[in-house]
DNA sequence: GCCAACGTTGGC
DNA sequence: GCCAACGTTGGC
């Protein structure tokens, strides 16, 4: 068997959604701003890396499907966009700061995976998502935590 | 290189 | 909308 990455990966879904994932099949995942889970994109994430979708600041924050790495690390161009809202001046054409992979769509949870429901259970409790203070957008996931998720989910 | 001030994330 | 917990910035 092969090893593979696994990431949870957040997102607003007023910004960006499962759904819309799901209409478009592939997207940069464009306007991650934090070294380490810029880190995590540029050095460690491999193509067809496992990625469990995650929503955030809604109404029904958890896990909402699957979705896997499909391109490796290239420059955030939204970072030389003025007009971006993730604009950021330092970030040049020759020196890129920020890197977005691609992600391809799997497939959505018949229900979400709420964080609630992850803090309840005796082993997600475990995952880093639900740790108090845990704002790393980014985050790898463990094979035994994903089997667990994938079971409660598909 | 310290650390106060500030900005952001994201659950609640 | 609040605010705790972080991460970043910049003066010194």
């Amino acid at each position: 068997m092969t090893t593979h990455g696994i990431w949870l990966m957040k997102s607003e879904p007023s910004c960006y959604s499962i759904d819309d994932l799901k209409k478009q099949k592939t997207t940069s995942w464009d306007g991650v701003r934090n070294y380490q889970a810029r880190n995590y994109m540029r050095d460690t994430m491999k193509l067809h890396d496992d990625v469990l979708f995650y929503h955030s600041n809604t109404d029904q924050i958890g896990i909402v499907g699957l979705a896997k790495v499909c391109k490796l690390a290239h420059p955030d161009i939204t970072a030389w966009d003025p007009k971006s809202d993730h604009f950021d001046p330092k970030s040049t054409k020759e020196n890129p700061i920020w890197m977005m992979v691609d992600v391809e769509f799997v497939q959505k949870f018949k229900r979400v995976i709420t964080l609630q429901e992850i803090k309840m259970h005796e082993q997600l409790q475990h995952m880093l998502v639900a740790r108090k203070g845990m704002r790393l957008s980014i985050q790898p996931v463990s094979p035994e935590h994903l089997a667990i998720i994938k079971e409660m989910g598909i």
